[in-house]
DNA sequence: TGTGTTATTTAGCATTACGAACTAAATGAG
DNA sequence: CTCATTTAGTTCGTAATGCTAAATAACACA
């Protein structure tokens, strides 16, 4: 077998490992991957406005408004007017969402956590070299595209 | 900075190119990516029962039934009924189709194996090792849970 | 023959996502 | 100060993906 199938194969049952653990993840927190992936950067950045969020996660937002609607229907944020800029909408983690998000560990992360802590360390130190580089050969032509850099992307 | 943090990260991204990858690439085959995937599991299998492209995409049949029916009526695929088994559909690629496919290289492949070619070959083994073992890492549970082994799954 | 199993489809629903059009608020030019 | 423009968010209509449950058709075996 060729060395760039293998790798090919690898990278696909590393995303759909990533898929398996986010519906598990979901399930566990009570919302879908995608709620739960704005909760967790509401709860990253303390409040985010929506256009922020749509940015971060690339996507339109009238699909954020769909997203927030659920959640504030479901208490697990809450929709806050911004006083310096009244047409903004600063979205606010409540306290049952910041539950919701403690029940739910990220499944993909704790398990990769667990079996890497448990490697040695020249192993540790060879699987982030390799992941950093093929991530840069993968995802570069975005930044290099001259793609906008949205705040906290980084 | 944390390795496991590291690694996490350039997990993300590598999740993320895949997704932007994905979607360029069904761009230029002018269909979505999932009917992309069932188009490519159609072409490289010869034919496939709609069963056998559910099972192999971890899907519900009547998820594959509506695809199915969008890409028939796109021409790219057409249904044949089993003269062995009635009941059974067989999906076969158009010439259409097969059009289709060839205009649509895959650009996560294209864009790896170019970088991964340019690699000396101590890092190619490098990198060949470490994401089997990330990929084994991460969804060995699924094997190891009994999951039903689907055919043409490996 | 009849009963049970298997393959696919139909129907109805939820989620995610988009673009276009709209409202409200801020900003800038004159 | 006023009017035009831009920006933030929402609403509306549409599409794709995915599910479950129920229907339909065909096979299988006792």
């Amino acid at each position: 077998m060729d060395r760039i199938d293998t790798c090919l194969i690898a990278l696909r049952r590393i995303l759909r490992a990533a898929e398996t653990y986010g519906k598990e993840l979901a399930q566990s927190a009570g919302m879908t991957p995608v709620q739960l992936r704005v909760v967790q950067i509401v709860a990253e950045t303390g409040s985010s406005t929506a256009g922020a969020i749509a940015r971060r996660m690339h996507v339109a937002p009238a699909t954020i408004t769909a997203i927030i609607d659920k959640l504030e229907r479901a208490g697990h944020v809450s929709r806050e007017q911004s006083r310096t800029d009244r047409r903004q909408t600063h979205i606010v983690l409540t306290e049952r969402g910041r539950n919701a998000l403690d029940r739910a560990p990220d499944a993909l992360q704790q398990k990769f956590a667990t079996d890497f802590e448990g490697l040695e360390d020249w192993e540790q130190a060879m699987i982030v070299a390799v992941l950093e580089r093929v991530a840069s050969m993968l995802d570069r032509t975005e930044t290099q595209r001259g793609a906008v850099l949205y705040p906290g992307e980084l």
